[in-house]
DNA sequence: CAGTGGTCTAGACCACAGC
DNA sequence: CTGTGGTCTAGACCACTGA
């Protein structure tokens, strides 16, 4: 049953042996898995390379652990997609466009109140506000609204961004430690409609993006599609 | 420095302890880390240990590990962030709002040309397709149109689905090995303003699905969702 | 060739939750 | 109380790959 001598090392053998079971619906949810012990002696190996398995569907949340019970496959309550977030300019010349920017506007302001409601911190003194907008093969693609604590970057207020696009900056500028993404549908402004040249109140993809880093909130943008030129992907599985 | 009894476990704490010099800076991308063996001496553990935290680092994406070379930490190119994808029942639910469901259409027929396009396959002979609307709180939430492949889940041909959602009774009825998501606006259609009760061309956010089980494309649904109703989260970090 | 990460073992002790 | 998973160890061998 074992006998296939495969390049896959045994734990990952293991892995997509009993992954297959649960996948397949032979293990449905609620099953109760064999033992450690008994898996390792029926895959002929120790507890440990067992136990990275195990482990690592729990992490997976393929499965769920009690102890003294054992262990039980899941049942389904979520999906977890990964989504990855690229930089615009590498997402557009990967298609093999001509990727361009432009800044519109560059503000050094005070923080106001409504900048509290998006999770900047009340002793945050001033923000630099930015707006541009990002072209993908002489297209807009892009408008981009951004709002960055220059306490927590002060070397960004020597920045002038007129070629240098703020997102990517940042992200050479500083490491992130957590971030928070909100997509969701409007109807184009009339800023949006005015920059990326689209009616008003059609329909848009916007992505809301909040960065922080050791705690703090560095970065505010909302990126603005034209509803026919972007859309975001996220897969699990394969 | 290492002195604290915490209730986290040892590779717990190095975990942090390595994560937090990399997400503040201290180790920036290009570091080279020191060796397993190094580090196992620093911690004053097992060289097993270190290889566990650093293989979740790996896989994280953190850093990237070469033999013979080192461990060093990598250079950021994009964020991938955690994307729930949850059931519309529970999560009108979970925010005390009462859920309802109405079954708009729903037939038998052949598939057409436009399901391969879809990603079904060419041997696949009848769809059941289906459309419907999810309220929350007497408002209309979201209109739902799906395909099912009758030769992978032919249990659906006896359902009505009159008072059942596909998208639940599918949870329950077969696992799934894997899906992709696709987000995006679109303004409304005749159909969409009509059924979700909202002006025509009015912004809508859409997630386009697909769900395989064992390689068979099972399901293809579209959710759209008036503007202002739905947002999609997805975070990392913390 | 030699050093690194990748893997695996055969034990061990512990906390916790059912019994 | 007992069995389970959770963790950790001190070794070992191997494949890969850079020097």
């Amino acid at each position: 049953m074992s006998d296939r001598r495969d390049t896959l090392t045994l734990h990952q053998r293991i892995l997509n042996d009993i992954e297959g079971r649960i996948r397949s619906g032979e293990w449905p949810p609620g099953y109760h898995l064999p033992f450690e012990m008994d898996l390792a002696a029926q895959y002929g190996c120790s507890r440990m390379t067992v136990n990275k398995v195990m482990t690592q569907l729990s992490q997976a949340g393929l499965i769920e652990r009690r102890k003294k019970s054992g262990t039980f496959v899941s049942y389904p309550r979520s999906q977890s997609a990964v989504l990855e977030i690229r930089d615009i300019r590498e997402e557009v010349e990967s298609l093999g466009l001509a990727y361009d920017y432009r800044l519109i506007s560059r503000a050094l302001r005070p923080r106001t109140a409504a900048d509290l409601g998006l999770g900047f911190p009340s002793h945050t003194e001033k923000v630099l506000a930015l707006s541009c907008v990002h072209y993908s093969g002489g297209m807009a693609l892009c408008y981009e609204e951004r709002l960055i604590d220059v306490s927590v970057v002060p070397s960004a207020v020597d920045m002038s961004f007129v070629s240098v696009p703020p997102g990517r900056w940042l992200l050479d500028e500083i490491s992130w430690s957590a971030g928070e993404h909100r997509i969701g549908a409007v109807g184009a402004s009339d800023l949006v409609s005015h920059n990326l040249d689209i009616g008003f109140g059609s329909a848009c993809l916007f992505v809301e993006r909040r960065t922080w880093h050791l705690g703090s909130l560095v970065t505010h943008v909302v990126l603005t599609y034209p509803s026919d030129r972007h859309s975001v992907i996220a897969s699990f599985g394969h």
